[in-house]
DNA sequence: AAATTCTCCTGAAGGC
DNA sequence: TGCCTTCAGGAGAATT
Protein backbone atom coordinates (compact mmCIF):
# COMPACT_ATOMS: atom_id res chain seq x y z
CA UNK A 1 0.00 0.00 0.00
CA UNK A 2 1.44 3.18 -1.05
CA UNK A 3 2.41 5.52 1.74
CA UNK A 4 5.05 8.67 1.60
CA UNK A 5 7.74 6.98 0.68
CA UNK A 6 6.18 4.71 -2.15
CA UNK A 7 4.86 7.97 -4.01
CA UNK A 8 7.98 9.36 -3.71
CA UNK A 9 9.34 6.79 -5.41
CA UNK A 10 6.29 6.67 -8.22
CA UNK A 11 7.32 10.64 -8.66
CA UNK A 12 11.18 10.05 -8.95
CA UNK A 13 10.69 7.40 -11.59
CA UNK A 14 8.17 9.24 -13.24
CA UNK A 15 9.55 12.66 -13.45
CA UNK A 16 12.59 12.17 -15.89
CA UNK A 17 10.67 10.33 -18.57
CA UNK A 18 7.50 12.09 -18.68
CA UNK A 19 8.54 16.14 -17.48
CA UNK A 20 7.91 18.13 -20.87
CA UNK A 21 6.05 15.72 -22.66
CA UNK A 22 2.71 15.77 -24.37
CA UNK A 23 -0.10 14.02 -23.71
CA UNK A 24 -2.03 12.90 -27.18
CA UNK A 25 -4.64 10.85 -26.04
CA UNK A 26 -6.50 9.28 -22.96
CA UNK A 27 -8.33 6.03 -22.15
CA UNK A 28 -10.57 5.81 -19.35
CA UNK A 29 -11.45 1.92 -19.02
CA UNK A 30 -13.24 2.28 -15.71
CA UNK A 31 -14.16 5.87 -14.74
CA UNK A 32 -15.23 4.27 -10.56
CA UNK A 33 -12.63 4.49 -8.42
CA UNK A 34 -12.69 6.44 -4.88
CA UNK A 35 -14.43 9.22 -6.54
CA UNK A 36 -15.43 9.05 -10.40
CA UNK A 37 -13.07 9.68 -12.86
CA UNK A 38 -14.21 12.89 -14.57
CA UNK A 39 -15.90 12.69 -17.78
CA UNK A 40 -14.35 16.01 -19.16
CA UNK A 41 -10.85 14.30 -18.17
CA UNK A 42 -10.03 13.61 -21.89
CA UNK A 43 -10.86 16.79 -23.30
CA UNK A 44 -8.67 18.55 -20.75
CA UNK A 45 -5.48 16.65 -21.23
CA UNK A 46 -5.17 16.02 -24.80
CA UNK A 47 -2.68 18.07 -26.18
CA UNK A 48 -1.55 19.31 -23.04
CA UNK A 49 2.32 19.30 -21.76
CA UNK A 50 3.51 18.17 -18.36
CA UNK A 51 4.78 21.09 -16.95
CA UNK A 52 6.29 19.35 -13.21
CA UNK A 53 5.24 16.50 -11.33
CA UNK A 54 5.23 16.81 -7.49
CA UNK A 55 3.77 15.56 -4.17
CA UNK A 56 1.94 16.39 -1.41
CA UNK A 57 1.44 13.48 1.40
CA UNK A 58 0.75 10.47 -0.77
CA UNK A 59 -1.23 12.59 -3.68
CA UNK A 60 0.84 13.10 -6.93
CA UNK A 61 0.18 16.51 -8.42
CA UNK A 62 0.81 16.58 -12.63
CA UNK A 63 0.84 20.81 -13.45
CA UNK A 64 0.16 21.39 -16.45
CA UNK A 65 -0.73 24.92 -17.81
CA UNK A 66 -4.59 24.36 -17.54
CA UNK A 67 -4.95 22.50 -14.44
CA UNK A 68 -3.75 19.81 -12.53
CA UNK A 69 -4.21 16.03 -12.48
CA UNK A 70 -4.77 14.85 -8.86
CA UNK A 71 -3.45 11.06 -8.47
CA UNK A 72 -3.84 9.25 -4.95
CA UNK A 73 -2.84 5.43 -5.18
CA UNK A 74 -5.22 4.26 -2.64
CA UNK A 75 -4.37 0.66 -1.07
CA UNK A 76 -3.74 -1.25 -4.57
CA UNK A 77 -3.08 1.53 -6.60
CA UNK A 78 -0.13 1.43 -9.20
CA UNK A 79 1.24 3.72 -12.43
CA UNK A 80 3.28 1.78 -14.98
CA UNK A 81 5.38 3.41 -17.37
CA UNK A 82 5.12 1.53 -20.60
CA UNK A 83 7.21 1.81 -23.66
CA UNK A 84 5.28 -0.62 -26.05
CA UNK A 85 1.21 -0.42 -26.06
CA UNK A 86 0.64 -4.01 -24.46
CA UNK A 87 -3.04 -5.13 -24.03
CA UNK A 88 -5.07 -3.74 -20.65
CA UNK A 89 -5.27 -6.25 -17.94
CA UNK A 90 -7.29 -6.69 -15.33
CA UNK A 91 -7.81 -3.45 -13.53
CA UNK A 92 -6.12 -1.82 -15.88
CA UNK A 93 -8.27 1.55 -15.53
CA UNK A 94 -6.80 4.48 -17.53
CA UNK A 95 -4.07 4.91 -19.67
CA UNK A 96 -2.21 8.53 -20.58
CA UNK A 97 -0.88 8.10 -23.85
CA UNK A 98 2.35 10.17 -24.73
CA UNK A 99 4.29 9.91 -28.04
CA UNK A 100 6.50 7.03 -26.81
CA UNK A 101 5.26 5.99 -23.27
CA UNK A 102 2.05 4.75 -21.73
CA UNK A 103 1.44 5.70 -17.89
CA UNK A 104 -1.12 3.05 -17.27
CA UNK A 105 -3.18 2.87 -13.78
CA UNK A 106 -3.79 0.03 -12.12
CA UNK A 107 -6.10 -0.52 -9.09
CA UNK A 108 -7.97 -3.92 -8.05
CA UNK A 109 -8.89 -2.34 -4.84
CA UNK A 110 -10.32 0.88 -6.47
CA UNK A 111 -9.35 3.26 -3.34
CA UNK A 112 -7.46 5.12 -5.46
CA UNK A 113 -8.43 8.94 -6.95
CA UNK A 114 -7.82 10.69 -9.92
CA UNK A 115 -9.21 14.07 -10.54
CA UNK A 116 -8.87 17.23 -12.20
CA UNK A 117 -8.68 20.59 -10.27
CA UNK A 118 -8.68 23.58 -12.29
CA UNK A 119 -7.44 26.41 -10.13
CA UNK A 120 -4.55 26.34 -7.09
CA UNK A 121 -4.59 22.80 -5.95
CA UNK A 122 -3.29 23.69 -2.62
CA UNK A 123 -6.53 25.53 -2.01
CA UNK A 124 -8.47 22.41 -3.19
CA UNK A 125 -10.43 20.69 -0.43
CA UNK A 126 -8.72 17.73 -0.27
CA UNK A 127 -5.41 19.30 0.23
CA UNK A 128 -5.80 22.59 1.59
CA UNK A 129 -5.92 21.33 5.68
CA UNK A 130 -3.37 18.99 4.77
CA UNK A 131 -0.24 18.87 7.63
CA UNK A 132 3.68 19.74 7.11
CA UNK A 133 5.37 17.28 4.85
CA UNK A 134 7.02 15.00 7.46
CA UNK A 135 10.73 16.03 5.44
CA UNK A 136 10.43 19.22 5.71
CA UNK A 137 11.51 21.97 7.92
CA UNK A 138 8.12 22.64 9.12
CA UNK A 139 7.77 19.50 10.63
CA UNK A 140 9.56 20.15 13.93
CA UNK A 141 9.03 18.72 17.65
CA UNK A 142 7.56 22.13 19.00
CA UNK A 143 5.40 21.81 16.12
CA UNK A 144 4.40 18.41 17.37
CA UNK A 145 4.12 19.36 20.51
CA UNK A 146 1.59 22.13 20.41
CA UNK A 147 -0.49 19.59 18.29
CA UNK A 148 -0.21 17.08 20.70
CA UNK A 149 -0.86 19.05 23.95
CA UNK A 150 -4.63 19.46 23.12
CA UNK A 151 -5.35 15.59 21.68
CA UNK A 152 -6.33 12.83 23.61
CA UNK A 153 -6.71 9.98 21.19
CA UNK A 154 -3.36 7.30 20.76
CA UNK A 155 -0.51 8.32 19.70
CA UNK A 156 -0.97 5.75 16.29
CA UNK A 157 -3.93 7.28 15.14
CA UNK A 158 -3.07 11.05 15.80
CA UNK A 159 0.46 10.25 13.79
CA UNK A 160 -1.82 8.71 10.86
CA UNK A 161 -3.99 11.60 11.38
CA UNK A 162 -3.00 13.68 7.76
CA UNK A 163 -3.83 16.59 9.08
CA UNK A 164 -1.40 16.50 11.56
CA UNK A 165 1.37 14.96 9.14
CA UNK A 166 0.81 14.04 5.61
CA UNK A 167 2.19 10.84 4.19
CA UNK A 168 2.58 8.51 7.77
CA UNK A 169 0.21 5.43 7.33
CA UNK A 170 -0.17 1.92 8.74
CA UNK A 171 3.33 0.69 8.21
CA UNK A 172 5.32 3.80 9.27
CA UNK A 173 3.38 4.74 11.98
CA UNK A 174 3.89 1.09 13.17
CA UNK A 175 7.77 0.99 12.89
CA UNK A 176 8.20 4.65 14.26
CA UNK A 177 6.24 3.53 17.45
CA UNK A 178 8.67 0.37 17.61
CA UNK A 179 11.60 2.90 17.46
CA UNK A 180 10.78 4.97 19.74
CA UNK A 181 9.64 2.07 22.06
CA UNK A 182 6.24 3.77 22.72
CA UNK A 183 2.97 2.46 22.81
CA UNK A 184 0.77 2.53 20.22
CA UNK A 185 -2.29 3.55 22.38
CA UNK A 186 -0.72 5.90 24.50
CA UNK A 187 -2.63 9.09 24.56
CA UNK A 188 -0.57 12.00 22.32
CA UNK A 189 -0.90 14.11 25.35
CA UNK A 190 0.73 12.13 27.54
CA UNK A 191 3.69 12.04 25.56
CA UNK A 192 6.69 13.90 26.87
CA UNK A 193 8.75 16.05 24.55
CA UNK A 194 11.69 13.97 24.77
CA UNK A 195 10.02 11.06 23.42
CA UNK A 196 7.69 14.03 20.74
CA UNK A 197 11.31 14.59 19.67
CA UNK A 198 12.27 10.81 19.23
CA UNK A 199 9.20 10.46 17.26
CA UNK A 200 10.01 13.69 14.82
CA UNK A 201 13.43 12.40 14.21
CA UNK A 202 12.60 8.65 13.99
CA UNK A 203 9.77 9.42 11.09
CA UNK A 204 12.04 11.55 8.74
CA UNK A 205 14.88 9.33 9.45
CA UNK A 206 12.71 6.09 8.83
CA UNK A 207 11.11 7.76 5.42
CA UNK A 208 13.87 8.85 3.76
CA UNK A 209 15.43 5.16 4.51
CA UNK A 210 12.58 3.80 2.86
CA UNK A 211 12.56 5.85 0.14
CA UNK A 212 16.59 5.09 -0.30
CA UNK A 213 15.33 1.46 -0.37
CA UNK A 214 12.74 2.14 -2.94
CA UNK A 215 10.39 1.88 -1.08
CA UNK A 216 8.05 -1.37 1.17
CA UNK A 217 6.44 -3.77 -1.44
CA UNK A 218 4.55 -6.22 0.55
CA UNK A 219 2.44 -7.57 -2.39
CA UNK A 220 1.01 -5.24 -4.57
CA UNK A 221 3.51 -2.08 -4.86
CA UNK A 222 5.82 -1.77 -7.59
CA UNK A 223 7.68 1.80 -8.84
CA UNK A 224 6.80 2.88 -11.94
CA UNK A 225 9.13 0.47 -13.80
CA UNK A 226 7.33 -2.48 -12.13
CA UNK A 227 10.02 -3.21 -9.86
CA UNK A 228 9.05 -4.03 -6.16
CA UNK A 229 10.61 -1.72 -3.33
CA UNK A 230 13.11 -3.42 -0.71
CA UNK A 231 12.13 -1.59 2.59
CA UNK A 232 10.30 -5.01 3.73
CA UNK A 233 13.27 -6.90 4.77
CA UNK A 234 14.03 -3.77 7.35
CA UNK A 235 10.78 -3.39 9.34
CA UNK A 236 10.69 -4.99 12.62
CA UNK A 237 7.61 -4.33 13.52
CA UNK A 238 5.18 -3.93 11.17
CA UNK A 239 3.67 -7.43 9.71
CA UNK A 240 5.59 -9.72 12.37
CA UNK A 241 2.88 -10.39 15.15
CA UNK A 242 3.69 -13.43 17.04
CA UNK A 243 7.36 -13.14 15.45
CA UNK A 244 10.29 -11.96 18.21
CA UNK A 245 11.36 -8.40 19.06
CA UNK A 246 14.58 -7.87 16.92
CA UNK A 247 16.00 -6.56 19.76
CA UNK A 248 14.62 -8.18 23.00
CA UNK A 249 13.23 -11.70 21.64
CA UNK A 250 9.61 -11.25 23.02
CA UNK A 251 6.82 -12.37 21.13
CA UNK A 252 5.48 -9.33 19.22
CA UNK A 253 1.55 -8.54 20.07
CA UNK A 254 -1.37 -6.92 17.75
CA UNK A 255 -4.17 -4.69 18.26
CA UNK A 256 -6.65 -3.56 16.20
CA UNK A 257 -6.37 0.37 16.52
CA UNK A 258 -9.06 2.75 14.26
CA UNK A 259 -9.75 -0.44 12.54
CA UNK A 260 -6.12 -1.39 11.99
CA UNK A 261 -3.57 -4.03 12.63
CA UNK A 262 -1.36 -2.31 15.59
CA UNK A 263 1.85 -4.26 16.29
CA UNK A 264 4.10 -4.03 18.96
CA UNK A 265 6.40 -5.32 21.38
CA UNK A 266 4.84 -5.25 25.00
CA UNK A 267 8.18 -5.36 26.51
CA UNK A 268 10.05 -2.53 24.47
CA UNK A 269 6.77 -0.06 24.36
CA UNK A 270 5.23 -0.91 27.64
CA UNK A 271 2.03 0.49 28.32
CA UNK A 272 2.21 3.50 30.90
CA UNK A 273 -0.51 3.42 34.33
CA UNK A 274 -2.62 5.90 33.43
CA UNK A 275 -3.39 4.29 29.74
CA UNK A 276 -6.95 1.95 29.50
CA UNK A 277 -6.13 -1.04 28.58
CA UNK A 278 -10.03 -1.58 27.42
C1' DA B 1 -14.57 20.53 18.56
C1' DA B 2 -12.58 15.96 18.85
C1' DA B 3 -12.92 11.15 18.68
C1' DT B 4 -14.79 7.12 16.77
C1' DT B 5 -17.06 4.28 13.40
C1' DC B 6 -18.64 3.38 8.79
C1' DT B 7 -17.83 2.93 3.98
C1' DC B 8 -15.99 2.08 -0.57
C1' DC B 9 -13.46 -2.38 -3.14
C1' DT B 10 -11.06 -6.87 -4.56
C1' DG B 11 -8.17 -10.71 -3.71
C1' DA B 12 -6.00 -13.80 -0.59
C1' DA B 13 -6.42 -17.01 3.00
C1' DG B 14 -8.71 -20.09 6.08
C1' DG B 15 -12.58 -23.21 7.56
C1' DC B 16 -15.71 -26.77 6.44
C1' DT C 1 -13.56 -28.36 -5.80
C1' DG C 2 -16.39 -24.71 -4.01
C1' DC C 3 -18.71 -21.72 -1.06
C1' DC C 4 -18.60 -18.94 2.84
C1' DT C 5 -16.33 -15.74 6.11
C1' DT C 6 -12.61 -12.83 7.49
C1' DC C 7 -9.01 -9.73 6.74
C1' DA C 8 -6.00 -6.17 4.53
C1' DG C 9 -6.56 -0.71 4.73
C1' DG C 10 -6.48 5.30 2.91
C1' DA C 11 -9.18 8.62 4.07
C1' DG C 12 -13.57 11.04 3.37
C1' DA C 13 -18.18 10.85 5.36
C1' DA C 14 -21.15 10.02 8.94
C1' DT C 15 -21.98 9.50 13.66
C1' DT C 16 -21.25 9.89 18.58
Amino acid sequence: MPELPEVEVVRQGLMPHLSQQKIVDVVVRCQRLRFDIPANLTKQLTGQVIQAISRRGKYLLFSFDNGTLLCHLGMSGSLRLLTEDHPPKKHDHVDLIFKSYWLRLNDPRRFGMLLWIKNNPLTHPLLKDLGPEPLSKDFTTTYLVSQASKRTLPIKAFLMNSKVVVGVGNIYATEVLFATGIHPLTPANQLKPQQLQAICQQTKQILRKAIQRGGTTLKDFVNSKGKPGYFKQRLKAYGRAGHPCVDCGTLLEQLRLAQRASTFCPLCQPITKQIKTE
